[in-house]
DNA sequence: CCTAAAATCTAGAATTATTATAAAATCAGA
DNA sequence: TCTGATTTTATAATAATTCTAGATTTTAGG
């Protein structure tokens, strides 16, 4: 029975990646959450209890967990690029009022039918960005 | 029978903006794309012929279409934001190995029932990625 | 046509997110 | 423990975008 930190530390060099005090600190971090953090989120995370990772270790742990598609980037927002450990295909909800985004279980919206695109292209995948209020932003 | 060019300008003052010459020759431009240029392309391709506008005010004129819904941002590089003149519902291909981006029409991939989100969130529209390989990327 | 007020443009400075860099530190296998 | 390769560090650099104050332009009304 592993523990959560031997489960990362297992991942991450079954990927073939050092395991470094940062890179398992990212990766956990971002194991542990459930939105969207920007990689400025992560770092002050990290650091709230004790000095953990410089700036651009945070941004080189993320290239490097992307690298090994055990993260991914969610570009929902300008200027800015979140994270996401949640690799598996799902969906997005975005709040055109705060700018909140959530998960939306990829069942949920799997039914398109992909076959009458192009021709051209080899498809290998879709998301879905669904756009609305969340219920804090609706008003009356 | 109006001009384009009268249509553009009627169409600026419908929506409260000043008709000026930056502004006209950047959604002229994006009017006449197909692509998703960055604001930095549509700088280089107003300035080709003639100087026409400076980069602020490329910015600033992106800025000002959007606030009168007649542009729309389009995420889907990091690091940079692209603009696009179509601000009906449509959705997108983008090609991993080239980054190159594509219109779907909106009826292609219009299919799916929004009911069984949740009931938290007041439900606007959504727009599908797809994700592949382009004709030029793929392999034999 | 003129005028004036408000809006917009300009060009360079400033800001922010991210990447590059060279030296120091660390990882992991022998 | 040693060692070579990799990673981290802190700062500099870069790129996309916004800010700013003075100059210029738009536009409505006379």
């Amino acid at each position: 029975m592993l523990s959560q930190a031997d489960q990362i530390i297992t991942t991450l060099k079954s990927r073939g990646l050092r395991v470094t005090p940062q890179r398992f600190a990212v990766y956990a971090n971002l194991l542990g959450r459930c939105d969207h953090p920007t990689a400025d989120d992560i770092l002050s995370d990290l650091n709230q209890d004790a000095p953990t990772s410089s700036q651009a270790t945070v941004y080189s742990s993320l290239q490097a967990l992307r690298g090994a598609n055990l993260v991914r980037e969610v570009l929902l927002e300008e200027g800015v690029c979140r994270y996401d450990a949640n690799i598996g295909p799902h969906h997005h909800f975005r709040c055109q009022g705060c700018g909140a985004i959530a998960d939306i279980p990829w069942e949920t919206l799997s039914s398109l039918n992909l076959q009458t695109l192009s021709p051209h292209w080899q498809i290998e995948g879709y998301e879905v960005t669904v756009r609305g209020l969340c219920d804090r932003c609706q008003v009356g």
